[in-house]
DNA sequence: TGAGATGATTAAAT
DNA sequence: ATTTAATCATCTCA
């Protein structure tokens, strides 16, 4: 019973200085009176043992499942420019969809390389501040050198683990943009503003019959880096939807004379359009066929017929 | 987020 | 074979 006060009296000093905020001046106490602790080495020893027994052996669980998907993702990211040497988008695929993905992908690289150096920078120093920390508590605390390694070693895997990620992500984002830039199926854009900016001066320059030869069209698409279907396509829907449009403006000034006609008429009779409304003017008064003043001379067989109708009608009753 | 713009596709016309 | 006209699907911009 005796012998059992100091030992309880250390694991708990242990379990205060395990937990408690770092303090220089009380973790210098709490370390002076555990040294002094005539127990303190041979309990650190049995506790040592204890726990390389239950809790690190417990850790080297498998890691490398996933040893040849990473591959394949160094492999894309290699070969995509990720990593590797940097390049420069090579003039003449200016203004293309190549060029674009190329610019899609530098913004992937350096966004890949910004998170790869800050967690670089971070491990170090997280690794260093955790060494020296265990260091430091090592010596009163049940701590063995080849324990802090393992340790750190374990941090270092859940590292390389955020890297792999990364690296999985840099290649979502290119899997990303290839899908956008180069799958068949893939969602229509437009064109480059260069590229319908020529394609619309030949429409204009030509408005009188736009309607480029297979040669025109091919100069056309090169210069506008699409195919020569493309430029077909252009130009078919160019010339509908012109049509279209100069019909409605046609259709629109139609329109606004019609109104300035009638308004005209309305004005020059004097006529306000509520006190007159449905009331036909002096023109249409006069015209054949319409007017009140149109009655049909007198004629004695319609008469007739009209009298015999009214008979039957009678009769029928 | 919705209306208009725009490229692609399709059937019918020439 | 090429073009028109209508329509689809997506994009763009306020």
């Amino acid at each position: 019973m005796e012998e059992r006060k100091p030992i309880q009296h250390f694991l708990d000093e242990l379990i205060k200085i395990s937990t408690m905020e770092p303090d220089v001046d009380v973790m210098a106490n709490l370390k002076q009176s555990m040294r002094s602790n005539p127990f303190y080495p041979v309990i650190r020893e049995v506790l040592i043992e204890q726990k390389e027994r239950t809790v690190l052996s417990t850790q080297m669980i498998k890691e490398e499942l996933i040893e040849d998907e990473e591959e394949r993702s160094n492999k894309m990211l290699e070969k995509e420019g990720i990593t590797g040497p940097d390049y420069s988008i090579s003039p003449e695929a200016i203004g293309s969809d190549q060029d674009e993905y190329r610019q899609k992908l530098k913004l992937v690289r350096k966004s890949f390389e910004e998170n790869m150096n800050n967690y670089a920078v971070n491990c170090r120093d997280f690794s260093e501040n955790i060494r020296s920390i265990l260091r430091e508590q090592s010596e009163f605390r049940p701590i063995t050198a080849t324990a802090i390694e393992k340790l750190l070693s374990m941090t270092g895997n859940k590292m390389n683990r955020i890297i792999k990620l990364l690296k999985h992500s840099a290649c979502a984002a290119i899997i990303h943009l290839q899908k956008r830039y180069f799958d068949a199926r893939r969602k229509r854009r437009n064109f480059a503003k260069s590229s319908t900016e020529i394609l619309n001066e030949y429409f204009i320059k030509n408005i009188e019959h736009p309607y480029p030869s297979e040669e025109v069209k091919q100069i056309l698409a090169a210069q506008c880096k699409i195919s020569v279907a493309q430029v077909s396509n252009w130009f078919g829907n160019k010339r509908i939807r012109y049509k279209k449009t100069v019909a409605k403006e046609k259709e629109a000034r139609h329109e606004v004379q019609k109104n300035a006609v009638a308004a005209m008429t309305a004005n020059s009779y004097g006529l306000l359009p509520n006190a007159f409304s449905g009331m036909m003017n002096p023109y249409q008064m006069m015209m054949p066929g319409v007017s009140a003043f149109n009655f049909p001379v007198y004629n004695p067989e319609m008469m007739a017929q009209y009298q015999q109708t009214m008979q039957n009608v009678n009769q029928a009753t």
